[in-house]
DNA sequence: CATAAAAACCGATTGCACATCGGTTTTTAT
DNA sequence: ATAAAAACCGATGTGCAATCGGTTTTTATG
């Protein structure tokens, strides 16, 4: 999913700030950035098209917010990379390693963790 | 690094066979896709720009490779992907996790084994 | 060394997607 | 009823990839 520099920002603020209408977005994006309040509401409107974001009528204004976690949608984009570039898992792997030389001593045990739990989940659901 | 439709494809090409003139190249890609030698040209041209390609004179001919392995690459759009998101590791781990529900035994293995060196490196370069 | 073939280089065009905003219509509140 | 707020629509600008024709440069060879 190719996003782009705006709607980036603004899926950013509606995973920090859970829900906000355009007036709140633009509130906020014109001090850092400026841009019209229609801008913003297009920017909403393509991301909500795209499924993004989902909204609701709130008196008399949608209030949006992210209709995907940032964890999924972080694993969609990875997942992309990966098929766009032909990878397997072990590329991957060696790639998220390679990227984590900074991981300190707890994100490694946090992982190691994150893996007995998969295979844990892998016999749980096993016939 | 944001790569079209082609360039991706002549990127992955690349890994496969290692290095490659235009003329290969092209030969490889009017079967699957049509596309003149010009284009193809083009394209390798714009990859060696972006310092994706390196090349070389070997005879009258460039000859094209790719300039950053696989496993680095991937690396860095993962980065770059975590940074337009502000995801810090601890999303990243949770996505990548969550992308691996499919990861079998074999793979959860190469993984625990790549913490395992991982861990290795960083002892090895304490002081 | 002349010249034809091959390759590189250049520039123009097209297509697509995001960004931006003016203007219009619809909705809501009073 | 009407004024304000919000949504909607359409036009324009910008940037980048794709594509390819035409020109220049390089190489091989007779």
């Amino acid at each position: 999913m190719q996003l782009g520099e705006l709607e980036k920002l603004v899926l950013n603020y509606l995973w920090e700030h859970g829900t906000a209408d355009a007036k709140q977005v633009h509130d906020y994006f014109k001090k850092t950035r400026g841009g019209s309040l229609n801008t913003i509401q297009s920017t909403l409107d393509r991301l909500h098209k795209k499924a993004i974001l989902a909204r609701e009528k709130q008196g008399h204004a949608y209030q949006y917010r992210a209709a995907i976690e940032k964890k999924a949608f972080l694993g969609e984009l990875i997942r992309t990379v990966t098929q766009d570039f032909s990878a397997d898992h072990n590329h991957v792997l060696a790639a998220f390693v390679s990227l984590s030389a900074d991981l300190d001593e707890a994100h490694l045990d946090r992982l190691e963790a994150l893996i007995k739990d998969s295979r844990q989940q892998k016999k749980d659901e096993a016939p």
